[in-house]
DNA sequence: GAAGTGGAAAGTGTATACAATTTCCCCGAT
DNA sequence: ATCGGGGAAATTGTATACACTTTCCACTTC
């Protein structure tokens, strides 16, 4: 809690946005969050700057911060990198995966398994993201690694609007024949069940519009 | 030059490192930092937080901010990633390219030959990146054409030093290949040079280990 | 009553002040 | 001569002060 302040603010935000407790739109204002946080407005607006790198808030000169709600259009574009990443990433786990590396694996989409059963909503949705990221640890490429999470991140913003019990069960479903058809070694059905996976999650994006709830009040709840 | 005075700071150090006019090693004074571009510490600081998250510094605890020498090992990852990313651009290009798009790339290659006539090495620097950069613009996904340029702006802190002009022509020969196998709609072939061209360039890195020029002075000349 | 206007309140942008840490150099001991 | 200690100078970390901009509301005017 005390480990370099200003990132202790950056995680705290980046999970409340990830996990949808503060809203796409919603304004940060800097005294609130110095106030609520202990420190003075220095430390929270070194933190914002950051979190607009990660293009999870937006900073509007002179206005303040404002929570990101990415464009339907933006989404996809995100998800297509990713698309491109992980395809490739996948075609070379297959190819060189070690029995450790998909024992990991699996512990894995076991503990997302787990997640779900217990109706975790917020442990779930970080687990399904982590599984990718994971995958690029497990290869030895770090900078992979932190791209990836930096994508899931806002990702995560999208995907919560939508994200069901029932489309997590479906991504841990995916996740676990992923994993088995690494297991086999067969690197182009990896591929091809790892391309479906993200296509499948930008369809369901699609399906609604959000509602545009910018300007609402900040509530800063827990954090 | 007023435009946002943190965002400026940010571009001309970004400029500076990416040319190589401050060393990896060099640590950047704050105060220094803020007499010369005429404002206060609160800016620079800013600025480096900024420049940090795109990895082209490193700030130690307590210790100051230093412009970034990437390891071997962490440029090879990069420069994996790009091969992961620029491999599925280029095929996806290959396969929708329409001529206003090929046309354009010919004349960004046609640039990148005249920087190298000229012996302008900071132009032609910028230019054989951007050629990545513009093939992601020119194919509508802002997101990858953002990461892409991030991307190389950090390969660059690492290329500099050993891009001589003839590595500068063999890329721009490498440009202007990539560009006829997609002018015949080849995606195979063109996925197969750009391929080739990447590792080329990471071939080339391996060679000789930087003299490690850390605690150098910090002359800021120009910017 | 609607639309515009003035000005106070709230909030952001930048600079400065001060505390905490590191760095550097001098000096004495072994 | 080398190593270690101590304290001043330099540098970073955080808070606060103040200027400037935006926001909001009451009030006037048509």
């Amino acid at each position: 809690m005390e480990v370099s302040t200003t990132q202790h603010i950056v995680q705290a935000l980046t999970k409340a946005i990830v996990e949808h407790r503060l809203a796409p739109g919603v304004k940060l204002v800097e005294q609130k969050l110095a106030d609520h946080f202990g420190v003075s407005r220095t430390l929270v607006r070194q933190a914002l700057y950051q979190l607009e790198n990660q293009r999870l808030i937006v900073l509007e000169p002179a206005r303040g911060a404002f929570v990101a709600s990415p464009s339907i259009e933006e989404a996809s574009q995100v998800f297509e990198v990713r698309r491109m990443l992980e395809a490739q990433m996948t075609r070379h786990f297959a190819e060189q995966a070690t029995p450790a590396q998909l024992k990991a694996l699996r512990e894995h989409v076991a503990q997302e398994r787990e997640a779900i059963n217990k109706g975790d909503a917020p442990g779930r949705i970080e687990l399904l993201g982590d599984f990718h990221v994971r995958m690029a640890e497990l290869m030895g490429n770090q900078v992979l690694a932190e791209l990836l999470s930096d994508l899931i991140s806002r990702c995560a913003l999208i995907t919560l609007m939508y994200q069901s019990t029932d489309a997590a069960e479906a991504s841990n479903d995916d996740h676990l024949q992923i994993v088995e058809a690494l297991a086999l070694g067969d690197a182009e059905k990896s591929v091809e069940l790892m391309d479906q996976h993200l296509r499948q999650v930008i369809g369901h994006l699609r399906l609604e519009k959000y509602p545009a709830a910018r300007d609402t009040t900040d509530t800063l709840a827990d954090l």
